[in-house]
This record gives C-alpha cells, sequence and structure tokens, in this order.
DNA sequence: ATTGACCTTAACGTTACGTGATCCTATAGA
DNA sequence: TCTATAGGATCACGTAACGTTAAGGTCAAT
C-alpha cells in the first residue's frame, strides 16, 4: 500500500505540512520521490510516523525524538526516564504556580473589599448616599431609618469594618460553594445562610419583607454590587436576591 | 532616582535586550529618552516590571500581561482564574504523560528481557557458548557442569524461562532499591538478596566460591550483561558483583 | 480540453528573547 | 585634550514547530 501526503495526513491526524516540514528536517522521509516530485509514503512511514507521534505526545523535541529513534532499546529508557524527570519538575513547578496564583487572587480579592470598605468609610459618601436615595425613593427606608443606620455606623472604626467585610467574605465563599452544589434557593442550608445575611443588615436596619426584598433589588440595579458579587460568582448576584425573597416571604411580616 | 538600561536590568535580573524588546512592543516604555537616545527608567517603571516579572512567572504571555496590566482588579482576578484553570489542566495533562511514559518504559525493558529469553532460547546460542568459554577457560565451570546445565535447560519451555526473568527483574529492583537506600552490600538485606541469586543460579550448576565470584567477574566483563543491568541502575552490575563475592566467601566452600 | 482535486516549493508569521555586528556616547585618567 | 573603556543604540539573524497564504504544476475524470 502506497500512500500520497494526503491520505497519510488523513491516517494520523498531522497536517500536510507537517510532513513536509518532517521530511525537510529529514525526521520521516517519504519511501520514495515520484518524477513529478510527489513525495509517497509506505507502511514503514506510517509505522514510524506512529512512533513520531507517540514521542510528540509525551512533549518530546523533535530533534529528540530523531535520536531516540535511531537509538536503542536500552537508550530509549534511558530517554523516557531523562523526559519523565523533567516533566516531573515542571509539575512540581506548576503546582507551585497554582499556589502562587491562588494567594495572589486572595489578595487581589482582599484589596478589592478594602476599597469597599474605604467606599463605606466615606471616601465615597457620594456613592453611599446614591444607594440611601434608591431605598428612599422606592419607599424601603424612611429618612429616620437613614438616619439611624448612619448613628449606629458613625463610630465604626476600620476593625469593625473589616470584620464586617470578612463576615461578608464568608457568606459570600458559602454561597458560591452552594451554587455549585446545585442547592436551590429555597433549601434550608442557603435559607441558613441568607437568615446570617439579615443579621448583618440587621446591624444598620430592620428591614421589613418589603424592603429587604427591595435591598436586594438594589444590588441588582447598582454596578457596584454586581461587581463585588461577580467578584465571586458570575450567578451570585441573582442567586442571592432570589434567597432573599424567599426568605423575606416565609421569614418577615409586612410592617415595623 | 534615574536608571539606565543596565541598571535597571541590574535591579531586576532581566537582560538589557529584554527591555529593549518591551520597549518596542510597547510593554515597558522608559520614563523618557535622552538626546542621545539613551532610555531612562525610573521607580514606576521598576514598579511595572516588577508586576510585569510576577505575571511571566506565572507563564502569562506578554499580551496577556499588556492587557491585565492596563485592565482593573476584578478583571486582574479573572485573568488569574483562567490562567490558573490552564494551569491545572496542564498539570493534569502532564501527570498522564508520565503515567504513560512509566508504563512505555515497563514495556521496553520487558522487551529488552524478552529478548534476553529468546538470546538465551537458543536466538544466540553463540553469545551463550561465548560466556561458557568465558567461565570453562577460567576454570569456573568444567565441560561436565556445562553439559549438566544444558541438559536442565534444554527442556525448559517458554514460560519456564519467563517466570525465570521475572523473579530476575524482582531480584534486580530490589537491588535497586537497596542502593538508592545505602545499603551497604554487607547488609543482612542485601546477603539475602544474594541468596536468592545464589539459588537461582543453582538451577543451572552450583558454583563454588571460587566460580561464584568468576560468574560476577564475567557479568562485569561482558558487554551483554553491563547493559542489562545498567538498564536498571548505572551502578547495579558493580554493587551485584561485590555482593556476591561477599556472599561467596562467607557462605560458601572451596570446592565441590 | 477543461475542471477540480491534489501536489509542489517558497516564504513570511508566530513567541520571547539570545547573540553578535557595527557604530555612537560618556567619562575618567594621562 | 587625547584616549581607553565601559556602556548605549540600532539592525538583523536564529530559535521550534509548524500555520498560512501564494503561485504554479499534475492527475483523473468528464
Amino acid at each position: 500500500m502506497v500512500y500520497t501526503v494526503k491520505k497519510l495526513s488523513q491516517l494520523s491526524g498531522v497536517s500536510i505540512r507537517t510532513l513536509h516540514f518532517y521530511d525537510e528536517i529529514g525526521l520521516l522521509k517519504p519511501a520514495y520521490y515520484g518524477d513529478n516530485q510527489y513525495r509517497y509514503y509506505e507502511e514503514e512511514q506510517l509505522l514510524a510516523l506512529q512512533q513520531i507521534l507517540f514521542f510528540r505526545e509525551l512533549g518530546v523535541s523533535l530533534k529528540e525524538i530523531q535520536e531516540v529513534l535511531t537509538a536503542e532499546s536500552f537508550d530509549r529508557v534511558d530517554a523516557l526516564a531523562s523526559h519523565r524527570s523533567i516533566l516531573v519538575q515542571n509539575i512540581e513547578r506548576q503546582m507551585m504556580l497554582v499556589k502562587t496564583i491562588d494567594k495572589t487572587i486572595e489578595y487581589l480579592r482582599g484589596n478589592i473589599i478594602m476599597k469597599d470598605i474605604e467606599m463605606y468609610e466615606g471616601f465615597d459618601l457620594q456613592k453611599q448616599q446614591e444607594y440611601e436615595k434608591y431605598l428612599f425613593d422606592k419607599g424601603f427606608m424612611t429618612q429616620e431609618q437613614i438616619n439611624e443606620s448612619w448613628k449606629k455606623v458613625k463610630h465604626w472604626n476600620q476593625n469593625d469594618w473589616a470584620s464586617f467585610y470578612q463576615e461578608g467574605d464568608a457568606l459570600n465563599k458559602a454561597l458560591v460553594t452552594a451554587i455549585k452544589n446545585n442547592y436551590t434557593t429555597e433549601s434550608k442550608e442557603v435559607q441558613q445562610l441568607i437568615q446570617q445575611h439579615y443579621e448583618m443588615v440587621k446591624r444598620f436596619w430592620t428591614p421589613t419583607k418589603e424592603s429587604y426584598i427591595g435591598l436586594g433589588e438594589m444590588y441588582l440595579a447598582h454596578a457596584d454590587f454586581r461587581k463585588y458579587y461577580d467578584n465571586y460568582h458570575p450567578e451570585l448576584a441573582e442567586y442571592l436576591v432570589a434567597a432573599m425573597k424567599i426568605f423575606a416571604e416565609k421569614q418577615l411580616s409586612d410592617y415595623r
């Protein structure tokens, strides 16, 4: 059986250009050339190609493959063993890198959270007031409640804010886990987490059923909150708000 | 503080050429150019370079680094996370490859052993006789012993040979472990392994103290044996022979 | 004879620089 | 002021393993 470049390419899954290239560098020469300069391969070349592809899969360079294929079995074991140790080193290195990345992600998240803290600490008072205006305009908070919440918060120091945010951070992570485990927003586990969220909000003001749902709507409406939650998981915002709604309807009363 | 290429290169550990290159692709431009076209960098560039090197360490491409560095914290987390998943995939893939290599090494060793079996089965009678001639010439075996050993072996079938070689294989691996653990050739553990070796040899012929030592010498003298043992570990041959000598001197008598 | 599938060689593009080669500039000592 | 030398600049080719046109022959069937 004799194969042209295209046939061999289809049989082996490599591109025609690759066959040209392997010919060029002397890694795999055709069985013979026709008068038309066409390359013609036979079984022997097919088998050699399989070998080449096997080593290529293992990440061995073409130069090394050349050497290996002309070597004896003994040396092949050697070559594989040394290649193996390179691979193992790579793996170890890359596992280190993954760890570093994880740390960095944590660090960046921390920074983002710190920014939010700064925002809440008044560096971005404007936005804060914007959020309150939203809740006030929609009738979820009275002016008195807003004043009350400011009073409570005014004397918080940096540590207070940091631990508040750490709580929020833990809560968000737990919710992401819930999302990944396909827990429904109605599930007991998730509703317990929402209870925590509600408790956190209560430190500022005690929302009614309506206004707790309204708070959720604000999370969806404001890009700042979206970004904050997207940072954990793209569906977290919707998920949290849906769960808040269910919580409100089951646990909260209309007034007060 | 202002740095020239050389200064910055020394501070950061990258080559001057790399700085030229980063300038060329717009990844890191100097603070300004002198009238002489010299590049002058300042603190800001030094810090930027640190960042670049950090991401480069993580295996991020320069193009991606460009994008990441001009992006916001949110997107950096994204970029790192997606890079992380690529890394994890790589790691998984490479662990697969290591497994494949291990299998292949086992397979190649098997082939080598099979070749030896074929050799012993008479495909390479010539070599077999060469070894015997060596032992005979040195006076370690008599002609009668050679005949005896041939008689014993003649009716062995492929299975017999295969299991004989598997035993040998296990023994060699155990010895390699001993080498790696720095066991001395005199140690109890190693001497027990040599006992096994001696038992194996006895299936052909019962060597005396002298001839068992002579057998070891033959292992060192013949390239075929060297290759066979080197296949396991470069020091295995010497180690085995040394241990055989000790075994012979302690356990074997001079005649019969 | 024409068409379409298939073949050829040639040559540039990719990544992240390394390695010269050639020429210019700055600075310190004689 | 001359000069040595250290350092700077700009080409420009080389690397690995092909991908991707481009321009142009060949084969088989119609």
